[in-house]
DNA sequence: GCAAGGTC
């Protein structure tokens, strides 16, 4: 018998239909599995083993770790038994092992515990695919290739790392707390380490700010607010003096209109999904993908852990628009207009790719019972999907500029010539626009109030849940799948907090912040994860440099890990005073909000 | 009771 390992049940389900295996079986009610005389499609649910200390107890150093049915060691991965036990049952009659997992190192590393664990002897072959067409996978099934063991152990290379970090780290800090007699669960890791420390050092710019003051001038005309096209005005004897120079009438010197195409936003990628919710319905990201999650195994939307921002014909186009048209009346009429003008459908397309899935699409299945965010989110999906076949908005903006006494002012506005693909979005938000009032050039009005205005400069914006996810992305941080799950587990641990104007770092997470970044660097620092990818690529090429990789960084643990446990009882104090100061600030709130 | 990465 050949086993074929998919990476997940939808996936299982698309590879047994594409090689015609069509006999469905639930095993244990729960995993269905495609066989027929040959042939038995199996799938996993991501991974099914995890890294699992040999050692008891919450010592540390711990450089000890073997795999282990993920069920075995974590309670929460209840649901992955019913999948080992599917594999186990067909480990006796299998001769042939096929991987046909996503062509990537954790992909790889899936199917390689599954091969090396469960079907213990069989040489694994591997399927390399990059979409789930038929056809393509018929042909990676036709053309299967030897096992692609440089990634698989990339992959494995890449969780014992972090293992080590994480788990020897985390147990760093709780035992320094422990030092006082006090018990916490701290944790920091190669992604939480960066995170935080990006969000305390803009709570450490804030701190720091010191708001000084400029002026600003204006006038109004027609009703019509004009400002000083000089800008801001930083000495208040300058804009008194100007302010002076403001006469009682105005030439209007200048309208300028320029009309511009504005592009409907491209097809979503998790992580441009997770923005654009939280912007329009402020769902968190966190949410949104557990949305997302909902809405898949729903089959209304296509499977949502894509980076890809680009839709192949393949979706069908067509049918997708022809479906949603009955659905939703906010955009039948824009789904109906498209499909009666007939020609080819083309979308607009994204700069991101994803080897593994295209972008986050629409099935055209009709949703029967969303409701609240799940139903908003689905709402935004569809109608985002019928804008992208749509032409674009026509925004004009008009700039004028009046003169006195040889002073500039300026006003801008904006407005919608043709909504274009907005309209299939407009049920859900709209585009602000900026009115003007309208002026000819020549014309000379009276200035009918004008205004001097002391202001104070601005610290810098915090980091939202979204942009904070989006700046993970861009410094090539954790994947789309857990950035979002990496911001939740630092607010879990109370070292951020949700407070007014976006994220805040409590006293406890500055002092982790600090702590960490003075005993290791490398934790706090997104250089570590540069590094680690350079290895891992040297891995890929050349497995047998696993042992070196390792080597090397238990080497460097084990004197990092020496050094904070001699200063523990120090550290410890602080992370206990910063507890307390958080306590008695929440007493203060407590007693100021009654 | 600890990571980060898959997935339900």
């Amino acid at each position: 018998m050949r086993v074929i390992v998919a990476e997940k049940p939808k996936v299982a389900n698309k590879i047994a239909y594409a090689l015609g295996i069509t006999k469905r079986r639930a095993f244990q009610r729960r995993v269905s599995v495609y066989e027929d005389s040959n042939n038995v499609v199996i799938p996993a649910v991501g991974h099914i083993f995890k890294l699992k200390s040999s050692v008891k107890g919450y010592g540390y150093p711990v450089f000890d770790i073997s795999w282990e049915e993920a069920h075995k060691v974590d309670k929460r991965a209840y649901y992955t038994k019913p999948y080992i036990e599917a594999f186990k049952s067909y480990s006796k009659e299998a001769d042939s092992i096929v991987v046909a997992t996503d062509y990537d190192n954790e992909g790889s590393l899936i199917g390689y515990n599954v091969a090396r664990f469960i079907f213990k002897g069989v040489e694994p072959e591997r399927m390399k695919f990059s979409t789930l067409t038929a056809g393509e996978l018929k042909k990676a099934y036709e053309n299967r290739e030897g096992f692609d063991y440089g990634n698989a152990v990339a992959g494995e290379t890449r969780h014992m790392v972090d293992w080590f970090y994480g788990i020897n780290l985390s147990r760093a800090l709780m035992q320094a707390i422990k030092t006082t007699g006090k018990f916490r669960i701290m944790s920091i890791g190669r992604v939480q380490g960066p995170a935080l420390a990006i969000t305390s050092r803009k709570e450490e710019e804030i701190g720091a700010f010191i708001p000084e003051p400029f002026w600003t001038l204006s006038i109004e005309i027609k009703g019509q607010k004009f400002t000083y096209e000089g800008g801001n005005i930083k000495d208040e004897e300058k804009a008194k003096e100007l302010y002076k120079k403001i006469g009682k009438e105005a030439t209007i010197v200048e309208v300028k209109e320029e009309e511009k195409d504005v592009y409907a936003p491209p097809p979503f990628d998790l992580t441009s999904l997770q923005v654009e919710a939280y912007r329009v319905f402020k769902i968190s990201p966190a949410k949104t993908l557990q949305l997302a999650q909902v809405l898949y195994e729903s089959s209304l939307i296509s499977y949502p852990r894509t980076s890809s921002q680009k839709l192949p014909p393949s979706i069908g186009f067509k049918k997708i628009l022809e479906k949603l048209r009955e659905h939703n009346k906010s955009y039948s009429k824009e789904a109906e207009e498209l499909l009666s003008k007939g020609g080819k459908l083309w979308p607009r397309q994204g700069r991101k790719e994803d080897a593994a899935h295209p972008a986050i699409y629409p099935t055209g299945v009709k949703p029967t019972s969303l409701e609240g965010e799940e139903k908003k989110l689905y709402e935004l999906i569809a109608s985002r999907f019928v804008a992208l076949f749509m032409p674009p908005m026509k925004r004009i903006t008009t700039q004028v500029k009046a003169e006195t006494n040889k002073l500039l002012f300026k006003a801008e506005g904006t407005r919608v010539a043709e909504k274009g693909w907005s309209r299939a979005v407009e049920h859900l938000y709209q585009q602000k626009e900026k009115e003007i009032v309208e002026f000819k050039e020549g014309e000379r009005h009276k200035i009918d109030k004008k205004g001097k205005k002391k202001e104070m400069t601005k610290a810098p914006p915090r980091y939202s849940e979204a942009s904070l996810v989006k700046e993970l992305e861009k410094k090539g941080l954790g994947t789309k799948a857990t950035r979002a799950v990496v911001i939740s587990t630092l607010f879990a641990r109370r070292y951020l907090f949700k407070g007014p104007g976006g994220i805040h770092v409590t006293d406890l997470g500055m002092s982790v912040y600090k702590i960490l970044s003075k005993h290791v660097p490398e934790i706090m620092s997104e250089e570590l994860t540069r590094d680690i990818e350079a290895s891992l690529e040297e891995i890929t090429e050349k497995p047998d440099k696993q042992k070196k990789v390792l080597d090397k960084t238990k080497k460097v643990l084990t004197k990092i890990l020496e050094k904070f446990r001699e200063d523990e009882k120090e550290i410890g104090k602080e992370f206990v005073d910063a507890l307390s100061s958080m306590r008695e600030k929440a007493i203060a709130y407590s007693k100021k909000k009654k």
